[in-house]
RNA sequence: GGCGCGUUAGUCUAGCGGUUCAGGACGCCGGCCUCUCACGCCGGAAACACGGGUUCGAUUCCCGUACGCGCUACCA
């Protein structure tokens, strides 16, 4: 038997971390088993459901590189089949219909809560003569009262209710449209869903869904609940997947990150998409709700920025650089020099973009505390000497550059840092930069000269001052 | 309230009755490396919710308690 799995999120926000868990242990579980992943859009919440929400959950899904083996199936195109089926089950004595209307439903509660009952429906309209007239109907199903529903869940293990827990569930509301629980049972059989793999605020509705299965005679499916993620609804605006993409996260690490949320194989830590698929297993999922940690994501991120080939890593920067505007971005050496200088630097493309700076333009101002710490007569003097000496290179090559400065310190008994620290700070603006040597070939030595030559005269005020 | 599910360090987790007074990872603290910042390396602090059982022996099995989450709709 193929595996057949499914994703069925509501088109009505963004697809958010948990939202893409689920989706990625349903992917995972289909593509380790070489089986089959499906989607299904539940629109049925007309109100709140819209076509942007749709491509936003299938681009967000496409960017994490899960792909799926059919067409969406869009449930809002599935309203017949499940009216009529609906009506079918009355005549087979499996629902029927209920006359109450929304006061006398409360009203029955209430008394029920009075006497210490539990709220359930008393099934007063199970056998009453249908009224003349045409009076508006919902149709309940018949949930049987005796023996328990035990199932055997992939994540949980054995979970049980008795079924006089459970309620005569209505499947199709006065309005004539069918319910969630209903038509994802009636779509999960006419898909043919092996396994359903879901959050666990699901759990309870498995018991009701069971009997449903039944009722419409298909097979149930396998199931298994996933633990909910905790802290992800507050912020979930800033949590949807493409809020990440758009603050420098590579789709690695998210991916990475989202799976060993709530799953574990042993102390691994670095799982790319094909070992994910190898060793991804329902059994390795937790039973309890995990928090989601930015920061381990991000420690993830920077991993992969310096892991991945760097041609893989400039073509994700590249687009990023360009939304700054930097003048002359190309994907040339440049490009690839400073991606190797700046990746154990980042933690994410935003940050290595904002870092990528001074390889494009030069410094609009120059750090005060670091002038201050580092800039005197003495330095701009250095600064000259070095300005003139790297004029003079015939070959502005990394082993020629770094013997002139070498060179230079040595002869004014200075070490390294003192020499090197006032040229960054010509270059970049900053004390901060990748090695002063490669800082100096990505920049180029016209513009080296150019910007040493800026720094000097620029500085020179401040240095009088004291 | 009822029912269901859960509970190992700040966080993610390993563990599947006995050299584990609990291992890895993020974060944190300290050090080394060093032209800055990072990276890397070395070291450190930090956990089995509580109470009963079962057992020769429980983090591990069972039962309670507490706490957390979920469901309890003509929402999905």
């Amino acid at each position: 038997m193929t595996i057949r799995v499914r994703f069925a999120p509501s088109p009505t926000g963004h697809l958010h971390l948990g939202g893409a868990r689920t989706a990625l242990f349903n992917w995972l579980y289909a593509r380790h088993h070489s089986g089959q992943f499906l989607l299904r859009i539940e629109d049925t919440d007309r109100a709140r459901s819209t076509e942007e929400s749709t491509a936003g959950i299938l681009e967000a899904l496409q960017w994490l590189h899960m792909d799926w083996d059919e067409p969406p199936l869009i449930q809002s195109t599935r309203y017949q089949a499940h009216v009529q089926a609906a009506h079918e089950l009355v005549e087979k004595g499996g629902a029927y219909r209920c006359y109450c209307d929304a006061q006398t439903l409360e009203q029955m509660r209430e008394d029920q809560r009075r006497r210490g009952e539990k709220p359930r429906y008393d099934r007063r309209c199970l056998d009453r003569p249908r009224p003349a007239g045409d009076q508006p109907f919902a149709i309940r199903f018949l949930t049987p009262r005796e023996g328990v529903v035990e199932i055997e869940d992939l994540v949980k293990g054995p979970v049980q209710v008795h079924n006089d827990e459970l309620d005569d569930l209505i499947i199709l509301r006065s309005d004539g449209t069918p319910t969630y629980n209903f038509s994802v049972v009636m779509d999960d059989g006419f898909m043919g869903i092996t396994h359903v793999i879901r959050g666990d605020d699901h759990l309870n509705n498995t018991f009701r869904q069971y009997h449903i299965y039944r009722a419409l005679g298909f097979e149930t499916p396998r199931f298994g609940h996933l633990p909910l993620i905790k802290g992800l609804s507050k912020r979930l605006g800033s949590a949807s997947v493409q809020a990440y993409r758009d603050k420098g996260y590579l789709w690695e690490a998210v991916l990475n990150y989202i799976a060993r949320l709530g799953w574990a194989h042993g102390d691994d830590e670095i799982f790319s998409q094909e070992e994910l698929i190898a060793k991804f297993d329902l059994k390795g999922v937790a039973k309890s709700p995990a928090a989601f940690d930015e920061d381990k994501m991000t420690w993830l991120n920077q991993h992969y920025l310096k892991t991945l080939p760097e041609e893989t890593v400039a073509e994700r920067l590249l687009p990023v650089l360009a939304q700054r505007e930097y003048p002359g971005v190309a994907q040339d050496g440049r490009l690839l020099a400073l991606v190797r200088a700046l990746r154990e630097r980042a933690r994410t493309l935003i940050d290595m973009a904002d870092s990528a700076r001074f390889a494009y333009l030069p410094p609009e101002g120059y750090d005060p505390k670091a002038t201050q710490k580092w800039i005197d007569k003495k330095t701009l003097e250095n600064l000259a000497v070095i300005t003139k000496n790297l004029e003079e290179l015939e070959v502005f090559g990394p082993q020629e550059i770094e013997s002139l400065i070498r060179q230079h310190a040595e002869e004014q008994g200075m070490n390294l840092g003192q020499v090197a620290q006032p040229i960054r700070i010509c270059l970049t603006g900053s004390a901060v930069s990748p090695p002063l040597f490669d800082t100096m070939l990505i920049i180029g030595k016209e513009e080296v000269i150019q910007r040493l030559g800026d720094g000097i005269r620029k500085l020179a005020p401040a240095v009088e001052q004291h």
